[in-house]
DNA sequence: ATATTATGTAGTAAATTTACAAAATTACAA
DNA sequence: TTGTAATTTTGTAAATTTACTACATAATAT
């Protein structure tokens, strides 16, 4: 039971390794998507100008054990994947449809991460986070927002952080770090100079240099952990950057990593930080 | 062709106004839903002890035009609704489960915020700031973060923005605040006392006060335009929190919403902001 | 020319729907 | 209450539609 996230995209890719009935199959579905979901093989097997048995060998070689298996599979992915699917905004978009395209455009992105989420970096950067004696997010731009956020949470589950905006700060805390210490890098394309020259001056203490940022990138490289973000290149100059909530998320999950690792002894610290908050806020009515 | 987000819920929903046999038929597919949109009628009549044109009928009444359809509608509510439910985060969950947990409780969070958008206040809010001779993003705790993530965005869209931390900060500036001035606060509950009372004093100039908030709460109250973010409890301590990631992509929304209004021959200035940034990076290879 | 692959035909099995009859339930009067 | 008629619910069986299999023919490659 693997289903495809995009069934519509396997079949478009593998279009041209298939005969010639097979293709025009594949084209009538691709064609019509939705009513292939309703369509009998009867008239499926009409609209691409085909027999029904060749519609039944199609569905097979898609990994279906029938046409309703496939019909089924098909109309999962629909409802899944094509709905979230990244649309540009326009500049003849209005009120009623751009807020809708940035939602679907953020929900695109949070999918597309968690299909491909690099499960070995994170257990090993928690293990670093849980380990470390204390960790110092450094970001810049607006990864320095994401920063700034990753140091409240994890404050909250009693890690030891540190973050500083600025390079000069980042470079002296860098150099002067030794045993224990951890330098959580992130940058969207881990090609920021002075933030790369942080990591190297981080890698010549015995501090561990974890990042968050594109694969392959000069920042990955200086890390002794890296946990890569699929990065869609950002084709629209005026559409805002939806990788800056991947980051934030995957935040939560080290964060969230860090205190499973604690067990359930910790959840009365927070609580405590949860009270200590009460007294700066007006009571629910 | 409605088709329903939440069938499940429906069928729920109606069991009390079921004749006996359909009863039998909906408690069946409620127990096992999954395994109903891969059964033949007669092999689901018979997991629910009825006939099979009972289990036609059944499907009859909740808008199909019969059991295939049905299924087909049912497989669709399955994959676009139930899968993003929020999930609470268990101490038994492993590195394999949790970061998928956090992820759909993340992608659940933006899907019902997308939902229920309040249009008309982000309209004005577009309004308001483009209008504005200078706009400050005030928020603390994690929302100082969001803040300063919308300090860069709409930096880049040529916004004259100010961010600040510090409390004794926001109110000296909101206090010596005038006309065309835009403060503009963030807070996920609506009750930090010093953030309220910086709105307050904001309040008392000629300067505009926009809120990005719970609705209903004392913040809200202090403010000309109130875009409402549907707060779910956070049920869980240790889980983080989603809803700044709601109010990012609506921070998104709004500075988007500026940008078009700007319309086209902005794109320009875009591009002049990115090239800016190109001496400080490292080249692609 | 032969082997291999691709495609369609026809028959069969399965699944779904319809029509109808039996059973159960409800409404109402005695 | 109790019995009877009307109504609704449910199941049986037949009709129809749908999907699949085996096999034959056509196309292609060797």
């Amino acid at each position: 039971m693997t289903s495809e996230p995009n069934l519509l995209a396997v079949i478009q890719r593998q279009l041209g390794e298939l005969n010639k009935s097979e293709a025009k199959v594949a084209k009538a579905i691709l064609k019509a998507p939705e009513e292939a979901t309703r369509s009998s093989i009867a008239s499926l097997a009409a609209a691409a100008g085909v027999s029904e048995p060749s519609v039944n060998r199609f569905c097979k070689r898609f990994g279906a054990t029938g046409f309703p298996d496939f019909k089924l599979q098909l109309a999962t992915s629909l409802a899944s994947g094509v709905k979230y699917v990244s649309r540009a905004v326009e500049f003849s978009d209005d009120i009623n449809t751009f807020p809708s395209k940035l939602f679907d455009n953020a929900i695109n992105a949070l999918l597309t991460a968690k299909e491909g989420l690099p499960l070995k970096a994170i257990a090993q950067a928690v293990d670093q986070i849980a380990q470390a004696r204390r960790v110092y997010f450094f970001g810049l731009g607006t990864s320095a927002a994401v920063a700034r956020d990753a140091e409240h949470k994890f404050f909250r589950f009693n890690v030891p952080v540190f973050t500083h905006e600025d390079p000069l700060m980042q470079r002296m805390l860098a150099a002067s770090a030794g045993v224990g210490d951890l330098f959580f890098f992130i940058s969207h394309t881990g090609r920021t100079k002075v933030l790369i020259e942080a990591a190297e001056i981080a890698r010549q203490t015995e501090a561990t240099v974890v990042s968050l940022t594109a694969e392959g990138s000069p920042l990955a490289e200086k890390s002794h952990c890296c946990i890569n973000v699929k990065v869609e290149e950002d084709t629209e100059q005026y559409l805002p950057m939806t990788s800056r909530l991947v980051q934030l998320v995957i935040l939560d999950v080290l964060a969230t990593g860090v205190t499973l690792r604690r067990g359930e002894g910790f959840t009365p610290h927070l609580a405590r930080i949860k009270d200590s908050l009460k007294d700066t806020r007006f009571p629910t009515s």
